[in-house]
DNA sequence: GTCTATATCAGGATAGAC
DNA sequence: GTCTATCCTGATATAGAC
């Protein structure tokens, strides 16, 4: 049993407040709160905010790609795949943990900030591309699809489902989204 | 010449701020300093940031549903209206100034200020919807092909491109997706 | 490593003069 | 209607004792 230390619990209570409420929602007290450390325990830890949510951001950027990685990696045609990954459980009304950051201005203009999030997201559209590239040499999908654009729409899909079920409260629309990507694209799976 | 009064500049000036840094990010005093207003002005007009920023969204949401309409409801097919409404002119870097509330904690907890926010992406679902029914009607798509589940991914691709383009600092990614979304639904066009 | 004390500025608002 | 004064709390740290 690894006794959590003081460290990783402000990792961790910074990782759920940056997915509740943002880097500009989150505050140094607000952590230290959480995690149940005093003022000074954190900046001994850690040289400040920035430092510490772009720790928090790495964790999770991380365990997302992992999550990702566990869903596509299965076996299955490459329909298969990418519908265990659009379907994957999620707890939707809390929306992506990574993709949230984008739109947090102070996220933005920080360089060091938002290179993980623009890394997990371009790491995902790769991912997606091969799959679907897969799909196509099988036969499984008509030629002409372009693996890169379907990615993004893959990925857009999530991140605006997201977008469509916390703006209503219910995870329904996100489902809806869902459902109509793979719609469209079964439809040409028919085809092949 | 209608010479803008001291309300509507608070108005407009918590517009900006609110889609550039959301609501959590947005101050009494940073919407006093950009509409050159005072402290006792802006209580003088608005009970507070609330009753502004609701206000602000409800005008926001507005012309967001007059762009929206006049790209929908143009001459052409139902493809080319849909066509018009994903790659009409956008400030993509920008993102979507009603979607971005989802990601605001404060918005999400208060139904007032969530209300214009589902409703605005309520009827562009609607509206798109209506569009797919139509090229279904006219033998535009293949029958089957579900409307609502459509009009959902339509718009959560725009809201999902944003991510992506914020994500990378550049509007490719959006376009990227944009024409995934095209290029899926314009092979069942051709099946039609 | 952790604590408490202290510092400065911003957030969000009310009171009352003009 | 607008201004200034004032209020209290929180945001984001630094200093130094333990």
């Amino acid at each position: 049993m690894s006794t959590q230390g003081t460290h990783d619990r402000l990792v961790e209570a910074t990782r759920e407040l940056l997915w509740e409420r943002g880097y500009v929602g989150t505050s140094p007290k607000a952590i230290q709160e959480r995690a149940g450390a005093g003022q000074g325990s954190m900046y001994h830890h850690f040289k400040g905010k920035p430092d510490l949510a772009l720790t928090a951001i790495a964790r999770t950027a991380e365990e997302l790609r992992g999550a990702a990685e566990r869903a596509l990696c299965g076996a299955g045609s490459a329909y298969e795949r990418i519908e265990a990954y659009l379907t994957r459980e999620r707890d939707v009304l809390r929306g992506c943990p990574v993709g949230r950051l984008t739109m947090d201005p102070d996220v933005v203009a920080n360089d060091r900030l938002r290179a993980p999030v623009d890394e997990t997201l371009h790491w995902l559209r790769d991912r997606l591309a091969k799959i679907v590239q897969e799909g196509l040499d099988q036969g499984e999908f008509a030629p002409g699809l372009d693996p890169d654009e379907t990615a993004a729409l893959l990925v857009a899909t999530v991140q605006g489902g997201y977008v469509l079920a916390r703006s209503s409260g219910s995870p329904a629309a996100f489902d809806m989204a869902v459902r109509g990507a793979l719609a469209l694209l079964h439809r040409r799976a028919d085809r092949g």
